[in-house]
DNA sequence: AGCGGAATGTAGCCATGGCTACATTGGTGT
DNA sequence: ACACCAATGTAGCCATGGCTACATTCCGCT
């Protein structure tokens, strides 16, 4: 069971007194995981811009599974950031910033369905777990994607 | 953090309104986060004992690029969650719970490298991208990961 | 016009994961 | 034998993302 992964060359052992790499990949994944609230939150106001013609808090805060303030304060976070604005009583907007992360995003999310699509994965699976994955691709493994979805035909 | 939920489960959250799917989606991913942690130390700790004989605080805390009293708090998550055990001073141990959950992401993270590489991911960037990655896999993902890594030779 | 319910906003609490600072213990080397 | 340094453990702070409770504003309907 206990076979050493790939993940940390067993050759390397009792030597070198600081392991840099493997700090640095879950570094990363903590701040990956920072990240992400703010990128679902754009997508998702620009998804709702694109059906709806706004977006709403309380529409923000139902599709995010989470009561009305705690959007609010996300939302606060995004304004705080420039990535979006709003005037009281009035619906969110992303700003030219926000707006050019949301594409961004929702590329990359597009690109992470099909790929999973692309090697068997059914598509209701692969819309919810690339959700998850998405924050996680670099930009490496995206370009990889995208040749392989090329390539493929 | 996520975890406030869990303990005094709202109300709001039983009664799932409109919008089911996408609110489902985010929520799920929500969950994940919480999960990450647990099964990134589960891992660290067996991948430690497998490489040195045993997991010692410092190196575990070195490795997650934390502070050691941040690990150690962790650790004792772990501890009252039943997945480790340690007396003072000594290293960490896994209980049977704690081995099987760590056989589990192990054998996820491996699967996810290997259809990441097979894709078209370089292994540096497939390893450190898994990392992330391997907490957001559905059951039927990883499935569909297995079939197409058989099938394709 | 204005009432009432829904949407929005505000205040304040809790749990968690991060940190620094300090205290204790263990084991190594002289 | 024991002194010293690294490892371990403890205390307490901060930031953040949750939540509930309450206050305010908007707007559709009579």
């Amino acid at each position: 069971m206990a076979e050493a992964r790939v993940h940390r060359l067993p050759a390397t052992r009792a030597d070198m007194p600081a392991e840099p790499t493997q700090a640095r990949r879950f570094g990363k994944a903590r701040e990956a995981r920072s990240a992400t609230l703010t990128e679902d939150y754009v997508e998702l106001i620009a998804d709702l811009h694109a059906a709806h013609g706004e977006a709403r808090a309380t529409e923000i805060a139902k599709r995010q599974g989470v009561t009305h303030p705690t959007a609010l304060k996300s939302i606060a976070r995004l304004k705080r950031e420039g990535l979006a604005t709003s005037r009281p009583y009035r619906g969110i907007f992303l700003t030219e910033a926000g707006m050019a992360l949301a594409d961004r995003v929702r590329a990359r999310h597009r690109l992470i369905v099909e790929l999973l699509q692309a090697v068997g994965v059914p598509p209701e699976a692969a819309e919810a777990d690339a959700e998850g994955m998405e924050h996680h691709a670099s930009e490496t493994t995206l370009k990889a994607f995208a040749t392989f979805l090329a390539t493929r035909t």
